[in-house]
DNA sequence: GCCAATCTTGATTGATTTACTTGGATTCCA
DNA sequence: TGGAATCCAAGTAAATCAATCAAGATTGGC
């Protein structure tokens, strides 16, 4: 039931881009400076994040990164699944990336006690991720 | 967010064991058949839930292994940890294991816009697994 | 007391994932 | 044209995962 740095530095990366957008775009060094993000390892994860549809950038002198959604509608769902795959703690409940389970008794049976559990686990997760956006996260409180 | 291979089969092993409880011990290979999870692997699986108080074993023979408490007071929540660790996603989040976050900017204020949102999804998944005993999990529904 | 079945324990393996790093190519602006 | 930035593909060291293996300890049955 782990989040990856990877993840966590991709929510802090675009926190800062959500605090500035509209104004202004940022360098990679200057968003790895402000929440202590290694800076290479944050390119390939703005680089991911560009290849989502999130981010746009600039090279050469003037570059940067920004955002090019409006912050309320990216949600961290969306952000989390780019960087770490599919919420659900098991392939056989999830509604993005579908896997079916083999090796298991119950072979896909709804009434398989493990995927009924983990069914409500997953529904729980999104049910969070899925509705909290950049907006509500930079604005440190909950959707609603 | 992933659920690990040993949970799973811990979670499908002590399945079984609550479906013969009170009336009969299993043995290993008895579980691993019926649930089709290597031997060997699950024997190290069955010691860490015999170490965590959860199992009896008897040697021998007539040998085998069975659940001690009885299945109403066991939640999942409690095997999970035994072979995954906490369920948080971010140990500043965790209420059983907590870790203070380092390199953050925010460095452990609960303003912290991450750890307001892991706290939430962390919360959710310990309102279901603490709450969802093996003898929910057997029955196939959700506690109530 | 001996044997075979069973649990107990610790070490080891191979594959995968994680968290970065390196090295270069490309683009942009002055 | 040169320096500053992004782009991109690989590589790496450490950890974790999913098993596997090899020996030992204990028990029941004969």
């Amino acid at each position: 039931m782990k989040l990856s740095k990877k993840s966590e530095y991709a929510l802090r990366a675009l926190l800062e881009l959500t605090l500035v957008h509209g104004k202004a775009t940022l360098q990679r060094h200057e968003i790895a400076a402000r929440q202590h993000i290694p800076v290479e390892f944050l390119e390939q994860i703005l680089l991911a994040l560009k290849r989502a549809g999130l981010l746009s950038s600039r090279r050469g002198m003037r570059g940067g990164y920004g955002l090019i959604k409006s912050p309320e509608e990216v949600t961290l769902g969306q952000v989390i699944r780019v960087l770490d795959g599919p919420l659900a703690p098991i392939g056989c409940v999830s509604k993005t990336a579908y896997q079916k389970c083999r090796d298991c008794p119950y072979t896909d049976n709804p009434r398989c006690p493990v995927q009924q559990v983990m069914g409500a686990v997953r529904d729980a997760i999104a049910d969070i991720l899925d509705h909290y956006t950049l907006a509500d996260f930079a604005a440190g409180s909950p959707p609603g």
